[in-house]
DNA sequence: GATTAAAGGATAAAGATTATATTTTAAGTT
DNA sequence: AACTTAAAATATAATCTTTATCCTTTAATC
């Protein structure tokens, strides 16, 4: 069962009916562009503002309800937040999944001879998806 | 010396006075997003048009002449293409320094068992940097 | 059920990027 | 060195993209 209400109030964020279908749209999709959320959540919500689309995924960020991925050469797309992870992106069919890299590993080798405080580290893979190929 | 009417045309562009502006710039502050490459050149050219910033960075990064590196939370700066190198992006200063990374290794574990054709990977590690710790 | 701060909807405003039309120029040719 | 021309620069309009504002609606608390 996902109880996204619940999620959602630990995240200090009300469960309004419209964050209740983002969080299932990014629960079922995955990684999800503005423009396609909007176009989904119309489905539902014949009535939707996008200026809602774009407050709810702000907000969202902010207390980290979800997280942003900046793909190369597109547009950004926003999931649910999980346990740190990689992406492999398609530059053909723009797919994105998610890969388990450890990305720690390499970190610490760097942090040992360098001042710089790491907090987190992105990596996003890109090629072709065996769909495409 | 850098010659880069040269290594314009090497990249079939021409050799105009605001793309050597522009190259200088670059090669001397590293990464630039478009807004302070844009002041950068009114300082050169009173009159040059934002058009002839984004047109230019458009075409550099189609021929290969420039790369973009998305930063998380913050504007995608643009930088001469060099060899694969990762980031350090500090989330104080937003500084954007290089890092020597063998990206190269990781990704070849995962390629292994699984069936994605890798192209690149770009990795951009966050965090703090010396001068602001 | 009443109260209220927060959220949604409609739309304007602001910001960012691209397109269009005209002038200028880099680079090759004579 | 002047001639030719396709490409680039400029100015500005048009087109997104994102945020702000105002008013209405509602989720959460009592
Ligand atoms: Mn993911
Ligand atoms: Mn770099
Ligand atoms: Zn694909
Ligand atoms: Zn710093």
């Amino acid at each position: 069962m996902n109880n996204f209400t619940d999620e959602l109030r630990r995240h200090n964020l009300k469960a309004t009916p419209q964050r209740l279908a983002i969080s299932s749209a990014l629960h079922n999709y995955g990684h999800v562009s503005i423009d396609t959320l909007y176009e989904m959540m119309l489905g539902e919500f014949a009535s939707i503002s996008l200026a809602t689309i774009y407050k709810n995924i702000n907000i969202m960020l902010e207390n980290s309800y979800i997280q942003e991925v900046k793909i190369p050469q597109n547009k950004t797309v926003y999931e649910l937040t999980k346990s740190s992870h990689s992406h492999l992106v398609c530059v053909d069919c723009k797919s994105v999944e998610d890969v388990s890299v450890d990305v720690d590993e390499i970190v610490n080798k760097l942090n040992l001879d360098d001042t710089f405080l790491i907090s987190k580290a992105d990596l996003v893979i890109s090629g072709v998806c065996k769909n495409c190929n």
